[in-house]
DNA sequence: CGAGAAATTAACCCGTTGGATAAATACTGT
DNA sequence: ACAGTATTTATCCAACGGGTTAATTTCTCG
């Protein structure tokens, strides 16, 4: 909850000694609030005087510039699904060899979660609200995933080549490679201590990523080659995990 | 929210016309109630008055059994993990091929979870909670789910047999495993609304556990044969699924 | 049977919270 | 410069919700 942009402690700076008006400023910080604040306490749990407090706003200017507090929590949903949809289709992969593609797609969906820890937990309120929000959402439902398409071409690719050895359902295999990933982060808090260790310290984090590759590629090649031991597949690894 | 149980009515009935001493029953439709509405509604969602009514009984007899709101959740969470591991006890691999012990897990797991939705809810609500009740709980702490072991024995075994053809972490393999079966389900509302499709309808039902145990087994075996296809891979469901 | 303990009920308390109102202040175009 | 509008602040409030108090009823056992 504390204050990280350098812009927005400019701007409560600025706002102390004389406010001034900055809409879309305001609005970003809203939102931006408003999702802190959505993910860490889920919808019932959100308090609207805190996401302005947060926003360093007044709690006048949610219901002024975006609406209630379910408006609030819609928004930042889209918001979200937008926000990865977007960098989804980032996502290259036709130029890279079928288990490659797998292994990229695998690696991306991993360090998505990671980087975004609210989305996951946005995910999980809405779906405690049964989709109720997403299913009046035009707008994300207009928002196909990429990835369905992707991953049809790179599997039908790998098929053909004998890279893969079976065809599989691409909405089965997206459903999977997102549950593998999930599953692990969402729960990270409960599993750690069910197995009395930190699922997200770095070495528990890359052998997870190792794992899942791993495990994802030995049933579509059927190359199982010391996978499962030990080795860490650094080669098919892409830079997006050097940051940490 | 409904009153399903025959003795539940009878109880009601005849507190109706002359309430009767009943501590132990009426403890039990406490937590049964209590279940529920945490996991419609999450931790914060839920709603005291709305747990009592459901029991039939008035707010203050959930403080004179039990406690406050948080002792509540506590206890529901402590049953539900000593529920499930009750039944994952029950659960015999040892007299089964490798190959049919992982398939035999693998619809254990997914059928678990389909008979039990709000296991997933409250473990949702409690990764929510970042475990901080989990973390104080001894008695969870306690329950060592037996899962890992027998993971471990049939791996060993089915690399020794050569079903197999390289070792695993069994935690990893637990964790996939519960996290393809458990992402589906606890996300199948938002999924379901993203696909354009119900995903928990019978057809689709079945055609993710096939998947999800092709996936798995295909990794470990290295044998893929028609499992990705549209082979139900009848042979090696348990009779557990029989029931819808 | 009757008195004390256990279980249950009914009524109330009071801080919190989402949301609303109205007044004040900054900006804009003319 | 000023009228009108957009934006922000300062209060307020009614409903809600968790928790408590005290009285009432049923059970138990000597």
């Amino acid at each position: 909850m504390h204050r990280h942009h350098r812009a927005i402690d400019l701007a409560k700076a600025k706002r102390i000694l004389k406010w001034q008006r900055d809409p879309e400023g305001m609005r970003l910080r809203i939102l931006e609030a408003a999702k802190q604040e959505f993910a860490a306490h889920g919808l019932a749990g959100a308090r609207v005087d805190r996401i302005a407090a947060n926003a360093d706003a007044n709690k006048r200017m949610l219901y002024y510039h975006v609406g209630n507090k379910e408006d609030l929590y819609l928004e930042v949903l889209e918001g979200a699904y937008e926000k990865i949809r977007a960098e989804e289709r980032t996502l290259d992969l036709e130029h890279l060899d079928p288990p490659e593609a797998i292994a990229r797609l695998i690696d991306f969906t991993w360090n998505y979660f990671l980087r975004n820890p609210e989305f996951l937990a946005l995910l999980n309120t809405e779906n405690l609200a049964k989709a109720k929000h997403l299913k009046r959402s035009t707008k994300v439902k207009s928002m196909h995933s990429p990835f369905v398409e992707m991953i049809r071409a790179v599997v039908t690719r790998g098929v053909e080549s004998g890279d893969f050895r079976a065809a599989v359902d691409p909405v089965q295999l997206y459903i999977s490679i997102a549950g593998l990933a999930f599953f692990y982060l969402s729960n990270s808090a409960t599993l750690s201590v069910i197995f009395g260790r930190d699922l997200l310290r770095k070495d528990a984090r890359d052998e997870r990523l190792a794992h899942m590759t791993a495990l994802v590629l030995a049933a579509l090649t059927g190359n199982s080659t010391d996978v499962f031991g030990k080795g860490r597949m650094s080669a098919l690894l892409s830079a997006e995990q050097q940051a940490n």
